[in-house]
DNA sequence: AGTATTTTTTCGAGGCTCGAAAAAATAGAG
DNA sequence: CTCTATTTTTTCGAGCCTCGAAAAAATACT
């Protein structure tokens, strides 16, 4: 049962909610927090001096707000870049990335690698993700101090509580609590995030006009995922990070799909999946890896020659608009973003996926679901990671109305 | 975005709270409550004598509370039966039923009316709803100015704002705004539900240890629904009730559904789609409508023969399996709960389903997925309308803070 | 230089929750 | 039958928090 709302708590949350204003407008004056906010100016005015006092915001320099009006000009305030840091990294398929972001959310440091994960084993797959943070953890022109969070993003599914990687494509490892590994190794809180609902969390913040309340993103490359964001929230599963779409069946009894069953969507519209038909394989034969330039190639000789390649991508797009269909009478139609290498051939795949869609119980609208395409994932996963951190921040920087009380300088 | 917290929302919400604890609890003492909200004792003890001067809250007569001990004697605090009635309309198939419900949520008076919703017009549709709804208003046993709220639950597709009926099997007439029409003609506020979200509640409130969080009810009736509960709250599409189980795709292009398309789930586990097969009639036939009677038969002799009958049932089997695989895919497995006539045949469903389960997503917990069976859906629907009615009445008496502060009584 | 205008801060009032202590109500002991 | 231990409930003052109104600050316009 949801627990009754203390005293102490009502400033904790409108603390909370400044802070949030200010990350998503910028550099907002008090009235205009005053006014997104809903609380007076009062209580405006004298949260964000406390957050100034306390480093988590600071005024911008005069003159830097356009637009000149009569009277006394707004002062911006902006997030203090130096209040904290966050750290990302992001496992994919045979490639690590870590980056340092300040807490106005600037990139401040990035490091990358190339390795095996297929192949690696379990000690050796935690040796390189914990390397990697060490030595950007060492990087002498980094407060260690400061780094307040780190967000791990992986393909595969994770667990609801954002603590371990369940299952990944990447690696036939499964179970592996990356979140308490790294916390255990550098006392930093951490959390393991999936990389779709990372996904959908970045597409929020760069296009919040367009995914704000209710969205799809799916990534369609190796795998087929999904990040679902319903009512402005993330959706996430009872015990998993959940919205695997890629398993939904398509098709009972159908093609092998590389978790093992049949008939499942991706058996049809992951890489491997397009490939297979492609090539004229059979619907069984073992899913293989398909690298980014074949598949490339693959969809310019489906533009080119109407043959098994077109015939390929039209199977993806089959399996696809079914399975959004069935999603959709679930959720009612939302608008679509499919990211990933086969998001660049989503021209192929869109006639097929539309009349497929067509004819589902999303076909209603099946004219007015608009369907956007972002070909690169990773800059996603990694802009994802680094505001959920921020946010987990956020809330855990003001949550300490009580150590705050005693860390106040006098003005 | 959210707004802040204003100061008055404090009292507000954690009045809510209190209204909220005695209705689950029962007859909890104040220090229950304190228990279960996390507010202090002075808090508790504040809001519920504000709440019994208003008379929302009355104490229980003592000696009620058996089991005595050493100490002060707890004084058990219960919903005051007439601080206030709700009224639930529920409309199905060829049947209309009203009842009136006190606060405490007892039935007081109720009325049931055979129609032919299938051929009627829209006026005489709506006209039968408001005429059943004036005549129990004008009861004269009932003190008309206590019904604090209508709730309308309706077969079909509703609205996400629960306002309006936007399809229903019932009846070919569509876009019918009960929700408007039901508070321009008596003045009380009202909503219009779907049938199975409210079959959800009422689960929720009946077994709250089984169905808490995160729970399954789907209805096996002529169509198929589904009402669903994540995370504690009733999931709704981002436009319509949504959570369309039955319309999700189970073999695209397949048998002829209800709908109008093809191959959603209902067309091979609803009523009229396991009459068809039972029949040896063609996936394409129209459906027809099959009463529970003839249902009920059609176990019986599925049950004792092996053909047909029985094919039918597996084959509906599949469906629900196929279908709550990819449920499951998206959500994960949850308790399920089935209801409607079907649900009494469930017996001659459940190994085909979950054979189907296991070969989908949620197989790797296919066995300890478990269903429960309830035949009778209008009890529940009638109990899910009384409990949303009375929980809007419970958020409602309460809001005015500003309202109490004049309509105070002195001690 | 003065006035109008807009933003921000200050200040007192009113509410709310909390902890501690008091009051109330009972069972058991002697 | 009285006293004591125990448990529940209320009372009371302290400490915060938000709010509205007024004051202060900072600028453009005249």
């Amino acid at each position: 049962m949801s627990v009754g709302i203390r005293h102490d708590d009502l400033r904790r949350r409108n603390r909370a909610m400044v802070i949030s204003a200010v990350r998503r407008a910028g550099q907002p004056s008090r009235t205009e927090i005053a006014a997104t906010t809903g609380l007076s100016h009062s209580t405006i005015s004298a949260i964000s001096s406390d957050l100034i006092q306390e480093g988590i915001l600071a005024e911008s320099k005069p003159g830097e707000t356009g637009a000149l009006k009569r009277g006394r000009p707004q002062v911006g305030l902006g997030l203090n870049p130096e209040a904290a840091a966050v750290m990302t990294v992001v496992l994919s398929l045979n490639f690590l990335s870590v980056t340092v972001i300040d807490y106005a959310g600037h990139v401040v440091a990035e490091e990358q690698r190339r390795l095996d994960t297929l192949t690696m084993p379990r000690d050796e797959l935690i040796g390189e993700c914990t390397a990697i943070v060490r030595r950007r953890l060492e990087d002498p022109d980094l407060d260690v101090q400061s780094i307040a969070r780190i967000a791990m993003g992986i393909q595969g599914i994770t667990d609801s509580q954002a603590r371990a990687m369940l299952w990944s494509p990447i690696t036939p490892l499964t179970d592996i609590a990356f979140a308490d590994i790294l916390e255990a190794e550098f006392g930093i809180p951490a959390t393991m995030e999936n990389d779709c609902n990372m996904m959908a969390v970045a597409l929020q913040w760069r296009q919040p006009e367009r995914y704000r309340d209710d969205f799809i993103a799916i990534l369609l490359s190796h795998g087929i995922g999904m990040g679902l964001v319903l009512k402005g929230e993330l959706f996430t599963g009872t015990h998993s990070s959940g919205g695997e779409f890629g398993h939904m069946i398509h098709r009972p009894g159908g093609a092998l799909c590389r978790c093992g069953r049949r008939g499942c969507v991706e058996a049809y519209a992951g890489n491997y999946a397009i490939w297979r038909n492609a090539m004229g394989m059979s619907e069984d034969a073992e899913p293989v890896d398909v690298g980014d330039a074949d598949m490339r190639a693959l969809a310019a000789r489906a533009r080119e020659t109407d043959g098994p390649e077109r015939e390929a991508y039209h199977k993806a797009g089959e399996a696809l608009g079914f399975g959004l269909g069935s999603l959709f009478a679930l959720i009612d139609p939302a608008p679509v973003a499919m990211v990933g290498v086969s998001a660049a051939a989503f021209d192929l795949i869109e006639p097929a996926l539309r009349e497929a869609i067509a004819q589902t119980a999303g076909g209603q609208h099946s004219k007015s679901i608009s369907f956007d395409t972002e070909p690169n994932e990773l800059p996603l996963i990694r802009e994802g990671c680094a505001m959920r951190a921020l946010g987990f921040v956020d809330q855990e920087i003001f949550a300490p109305g009580i150590q705050s009380k005693t860390g106040k300088h006098v003005a």
